[in-house]
DNA sequence: TTCCCCCTCAGTGTATACACACCGAGAGGA
DNA sequence: TCCTCTCGGTGTGTATACACTGAGGGGGAA
């Protein structure tokens, strides 16, 4: 692995978990010296992570994390509605039924009931984005969603885990995928706006009083 | 101006404009010398390129110009299509009524009958899309829709400017504006996909047999 | 003659040195 | 006392040198 890819995955992880808060200005020498890597490979690592958005040239000479605040939640989900509700859309016109049946099968099935079924389940929401990105097989859509994708791990930071919440969240992804697989592209689309709705308006209503 | 953002500005037009064809290897010393800038600068304007999507590291060590065909026009007009019509329903609730009035008008008064005519044409779009930008507010959907029109340039150089196509499309985002003031964001959304529609078959429809 | 191995070289990845610009502190003058 | 000018320092931007890896060609052996 390159340096300069030990030094994003490590800056990325650290902005996503929080470690580094946003604001935290990034000193290039401070950094490499930290990471152990030369200013190089550094550079090359913050130029990525400005190009994500994470972070920001405040001024020429000061790189701060980026600010993430509840408005930015809202933010991120209006613009992952518009591109989630169009990936339901195409899937159904193009996706592989018989894996989006099983998809919605196993969502059927889940329950939530430990740890390690919510690591799985967290596993399956990943395996039916990326059933989702090989159906609508479109390059810029997945690529946008990406980027919003690495944004949104920062909620998660904001918000706590609400069991009840992820089990009706289990059956909404249930119904987006059986929409898929059935091909009823406008029911997907809005199940997906429902879904993201209900997730969005759990997340705020986490989010602790002077934070929304 | 620095090094870096001559040689990222430069790649990025040649790019667009056609003269670095896709599938031209970029060599990192070939290119530093060409624009007259040592390695490190043009590493990261290479880096850059990548993170737009422009450029793609074929191998570990070959970079290379994207391909760019038929199928991506497509591919990115459904991308289009599900970032700008969200653009336009929120610019509706949120939106400057009487900025939007202007801008219907003035697409309703443009009579393209002169290269002049149609130079302050494609400004009007810019300055449209600047106002549906600011209205909106969401750095997330700006930011994934700036990545889509950095390719949608790329696509220009494949079609030919077609004088009816364009007076037809003035009355079409006349249209659009004007659903914006109003605020009403489902006849904005959709006069945005009837508009992209269009547009795109035009596109299509303008290119050469072979390529479609 | 053909296949395989080794060597060379081209080209990237990283470290480091140097140049330069901006900011702040301190001193001097008004 | 306050404003301004200058000087030093800190930190970025760029150039360059070195290291390493992977590919291609040539030579040797079967």
């Amino acid at each position: 692995m390159r340096a300069s890819d030990r030094a994003y995955v490590t800056l990325l992880d650290e902005i996503q978990s929080g470690a580094l808060a946003p604001g935290t200005v990034l000193g290039e020498v401070e950094q490499a010296t930290r990471l152990g890597v030369s200013r190089t490979p550094l550079r090359e690592a913050i130029g990525r992570l400005v190009a994500d958005g994470l972070v920001t040239q405040q001024s020429p000479r000061v790189t701060v994390v980026t600010d993430f605040d509840a408005d930015d939640i809202r933010a991120l989900f209006e613009a992952r509605r518009a591109l989630e509700t169009m990936m339901a859309r195409l899937a159904s016109a193009r996706g592989d039924r018989s894996a989006f049946r099983a998809l919605s099968e196993e969502f059927t099935r889940a329950h939530l009931d430990s740890d390690e079924a919510i690591e799985a389940y967290y596993a399956l929401i990943a395996r039916f984005d990326a059933a989702l990105d090989a159906a609508v097989d479109n390059a810029y859509l997945t690529s946008a969603l990406r980027t919003i994708r690495t944004h949104l791990v920062r909620a998660r930071r904001l918000t706590s885990d609400n069991r009840g919440r992820m089990q009706a969240s289990a059956d909404e992804h249930a119904l987006i995928a059986s929409a898929v697989a059935d091909g009823d592209a406008e029911l997907a689309a809005h199940a997906t706006h429902v879904h993201l709705h209900n997730a969005l308006t759990a997340i705020l209503t986490s989010l602790p009083e002077g934070n929304r």
